[in-house]
DNA sequence: CTGTGTGCAAACACTTTGCAGGTGT
DNA sequence: ACACCTGCAAAGTGTTTGCACACAG
């Protein structure tokens, strides 16, 4: 049994070969990818909405998070064990993404985000912090 | 003379109608605005694609910054004076945007990024931060 | 007068929805 | 067996491009 599968299970979601794909796609690249990244690279082993649908699926289930790019656009990203609280707390992404401007990739990085003083009367939930600039492999 | 007028001039843009009117709109509200809020607010006195084109020339000339929403959309709002440097260094964008999940507004806080410390070989260029929660006038 | 902005139509990219049929448990 | 996933087609949404005409400087 892949590792895949054991993850698709403990997240309640059925086992199909598009998920499992999708998954280990994930799992073995550590930056976010768009759904027309992962299209590609499946060399269109799957239909686009089945994609949409898989990763929609990852999304409610608390496996993956979205990645705002600077541009607007989405990306996705495997969910670390930080992002779980078994007591029940809210599912948290308060984790710092990189984007390299020269080769496009946004990594996830294990740097939490500062406390921030909001002007009194705002209500934090939840941030996001995209930096950007040269990435180590393109520095 | 209008100040949205001179404020053209100064960035060395045409003064016509739809500029000026994008330009008080924007100036009037503290908060982020999209493309569609906009040509709504105008209620259709201009093309949907005079006003991509407005905004998109606002952006090169420096007079406005995008800002990412949560959900991958875009917005538009004014750059405080904070953002120009005189002596030719790199327009800056690195203040925290608020977005209240209860009304939706997107809010220029005047509150800078602290300095993260990226693992080394990374090389920090522009910042973004978004905070999502209640605002004040919503709390 | 000249270069740039505008409106309209159309193209384009990305994402969602409806439905019939296939598949996991 | 049943619920859920998948593929295909089509619609929806947001943004860009080409072109002819209008307008600001």
């Amino acid at each position: 049994m892949t590792t895949s599968k054991l993850k698709l299970e403990k997240f309640k979601l059925r086992t199909t070969p598009c998920r499992e794909e999708v998954l280990q796609l994930l799992e073995i690249n550590n930056f976010a990818q768009s759904q027309g990244e992962i299209e590609f690279v499946l060399s269109n082993k799957f239909d686009r909405v089945t994609i949409y649908r898989t990763l929609k699926s990852f999304l409610s289930s608390g496996l993956i998070h979205k990645v705002l790019d600077d541009e607007g656009g989405v990306k996705y990203a495997l969910c670390r064990e930080l992002c779980h609280h078994e007591n029940g707390a809210k599912h948290q992404h308060d984790h710092v993404h990189f984007k390299c401007i020269q080769c496009g990739q946004t990594t996830c990085l294990e740097v939490e985000i500062p406390k921030i003083n909001l002007p009194s009367g705002y209500l934090k939930q939840e941030s996001n912090l995209l930096i950007q600039g040269k990435c180590i492999n393109c520095n």
